[in-house]
RNA sequence: GGGUAGGUUGAGCAGGUGGUGAGCUCAGCUGACUGUAAAUCAGCCGUCUUCGACUGUAGAGGUUCGAUUCCUCUCCUGCCCA
């Protein structure tokens, strides 16, 4: 779509908002597009910090701002491409995620409370402290809980920002595959690509350099692997467990692309339909030029 | 051929020694989500007309008011003996 974007004259640029393909050296395992895949289109958003750094969805919002600007210099269009549902309403919506307070500090203390005196008495502690935050929160979630009481500490029971809007057109495509059963076939192709392209050798070599519990290390395939190379299982328990996980993982996504105001929804595989959603971005983009990257 | 342990809802199990088995894990389906989001969490998960009802413990009989349970035969699986 860029490459056709570019040959009309917009010079379109991709950022991926990925919560995975962020970190470097998680190339295999999450499908990052390789040099030759990004076809001298400029990727933003890819291998920004190392698997033992923090990154948080403020943290992409913040890359994604800093990115923009020169993308709309060079009378450029952003193609937002991903993955992490969250991540593409926080740039899409403009979900205010930075404005509400945070402190490590605080979040360990929290954690630790978590551990030792069990859920219920956090959501007490939320319930007295924020009685309204504790009304919007999923209060079985403990990472929910624990946000909340996090926020709840640091700023009282404030409402939660408003969204502040991405403030420029936005033309939003979702990618699914229509028949199931062909889905799952792809997925299976994909597990077993990325085992003979050398998953195994990755996650070796990040597991002798980084702690194995790192959130970027939640990526599908890294378990699989470490439990393949400890032979807890063989190759073809390594393929379920991977489709398997990656076909929960297309069905969350499935939630949010479902619940996001789509305009175009483009069935994977089918040929026509991609050309049919390149076409339209195509008019998209050049109806508005000039009104935000 | 003889003996022995088994056969429970897609898979793996629990339970049940005459009156309540639809319980667990996985898989699967659906959804939630404003700083861990490929994470985390929730609901569903035999059938139906779903606040309930019905069916269901390998199959067929038998005993009994009543059988997953006791009896007989058959089928299937593991192990031991020949």
């Amino acid at each position: 779509m860029a490459l056709a974007l570019r040959a009309d004259g917009i010079p379109a640029e991709v950022i991926s908002a990925d919560s995975r393909q962020v970190y470097r050296g998680t190339d295999v395992a999450t499908a990052k597009p390789t040099a030759a895949e990004r076809r001298g289109i400029p990727h933003h958003g890819l291998d920004l910090v190392d698997p033992d750094a923090l990154f948080s969805v403020a943290d992409f919002a913040e890359h994604v701002e800093g990115v923009l600007p020169g993308i709309a210099a060079r009378s450029g269009v952003a193609i937002l491409v991903g993955g992490t549902g969250f991540w593409l309403r926080a740039i899409a919506d403009g979900l205010a995620v930075d404005a509400l307070p945070w402190d490590p500090a605080v979040r360990a203390s929290l954690e630790a409370d978590l551990s030792e005196h069990g859920l219920d008495a956090l959501v007490a502690r939320l319930q007295a402290a924020a009685p309204g935050l504790a009304a919007r929160v999923d209060l079985r979630n403990p990472r929910r809980v624990v946000r909340a009481l996090e926020i709840a500490l640091l700023q009282g029971d404030a409402p939660l920002p408003a969204p502040r809007g991405y403030g420029g057109p936005v033309l939003r495509l979702t990618l699914d595959v229509a028949d199931r059963a062909e889905h799952r076939a792809w997925i299976a192709q994909r597990a077993a690509g990325q085992l003979d392209g050398g998953i195994l050798a990755e996650a070796q070599a990040l597991r002798t350099r980084y702690p194995a519990s790192l959130p970027a290390f939640s990526a599908i395939g890294y378990r699989e692997a470490w439990n393949l190379l400890d032979g807890l299982i063989d190759r073809a328990g390594y393929l379920a467990a991977n489709v398997s996980r990656n076909l929960a993982y297309a069905r969350r996504q499935r939630t949010w692309f479902r619940s996001a105001a789509v305009d175009v929804q483009v069935d994977a595989g089918d040929p026509a339909a991609l050309q049919l959603a390149t076409e339209r971005a195509l008019v998209f983009a050049q109806g508005t030029a000039g009104r935000g990257p």
